[in-house]
DNA sequence: GTGGTCTAGACCACC
DNA sequence: GTGGTCTAGACCACG
């Protein structure tokens, strides 16, 4: 699979592996059913241990995204309307508190949308 | 002071505190010139590390912000035109990430601006 | 044959196809000199990998229950009773240790038997 | 804190840890607000890699049952009563499949209530 | 081959 | 001192 991550970024390694699964999910390139690279595989295309994929594997399946099989590797359970809804859910609560405090110092409604839309228009 | 800290905040404290000071200098409720609680004085108001509060005044003196003077404590350097800019910069980079991840998710624009305008307009 | 095994438990399908076997003997659908299904008949009906049927035949041979006949196949060698007896010994041994769990945790008799009938009674 | 681990278990070493902790709340022995011993000084004392502490309490603080400060230690936020119907939703679950497996080997109702008190009553 | 657990030990941020 | 992440590598069970 071909998640890129970013080892010099301040998130997590198995964080950007859980997202990455998450968002082949939503894009529709895993479908329920379809089986993830082995951990060892993962591991070794993205040069970092095998612990590490192991462990975004395992919280993934914690929360009821993928599933392990012994002997055979993981394979995704959830469709991508859960993974995109859950998915939301997690990132407007990640935007709320920059937003209040924003709105707490005084910006107003108007010139935060503009913000939001530059950084949609005009970031990587 | 009336700063109020969340323990149970991922934000970290010394984060929280740089945070507060800020936004009592664009309230206006501190000034050019004004002094600052003490280390000492501050820590037990809000039930905190001296240490915890000694870095968050180090790292606002860093960016010029506020300044010791010896034996008088900190005073507050810069007005609230210049920290509320710095601080819609350090908050825009913060909405970057989430908002960029949402963007490659699929949500539209339109919608993602409903979200925060929701957001603005009903949460605490 | 007709056992089910569910992919999705954490029983290894090496014990669900054991207790797949057993339960048949149990039932009367498999009597003593009875040959069993070869392996790689059984692997292929439950879609499932022959090493795995292989292992599960191996550990019932070594308990007792059937036996290889070179060039046969398996034969059951074990009656009933023989294997309910077995079998009940291997589930309260099971039972045991959630049991213990919940009187340390402060669950009364009585309630727990009453757990226990309503899953007995309600449960598919 | 005082749990003991049983190496030879088939149990995981992390998930004694996590009952062990849910067991000290339910018992009263651990409430609201307390402060657990640090990751290292748990290892220490049950001999164990702190990184397998560590797998125990952050996945008692992924289901709720305690929350890390940073610099400061885990701490209760779970009280007896919830951690106490949790387990037991657990515990009826673990119990379901081989009730349900004795049932269908032909156990009776009384049969199997008189085993359980068995266990009750007379194991360790 | 697959996943699951555990150890040993490094490095970082926070208090 | 605290927790958090990551690596390297061993050993086990399952298919």
């Amino acid at each position: 699979m071909w998640l890129d991550i970013d080892m010099r970024s301040p998130v997590p390694i198995y964080d950007q592996i859980k997202r990455g699964v998450r968002e082949e999910i939503i894009k529709g390139k895993l479908k329920e059913g379809d089986t993830l690279p082995s951990i060892r595989e993962m591991a070794s295309q993205i040069r970092v241990n095998p612990n590490t994929v192991a462990r975004a594997y395992r919280e993934l399946e914690m929360e009821g995204t993928i599933m392990a099989r012994q002997g055979l590797g993981y394979i995704v359970v959830s469709d991508g309307e859960k993974v995109r809804d859950s998915m939301f859910d997690t990132l407007s609560e990640e935007l709320k508190e920059p937003i209040l405090r924003l709105k707490k110092s005084g910006i107003s409604l108007d010139k935060l949308l503009e913000v939001i839309e530059n950084i949609w228009k005009y970031q990587s």
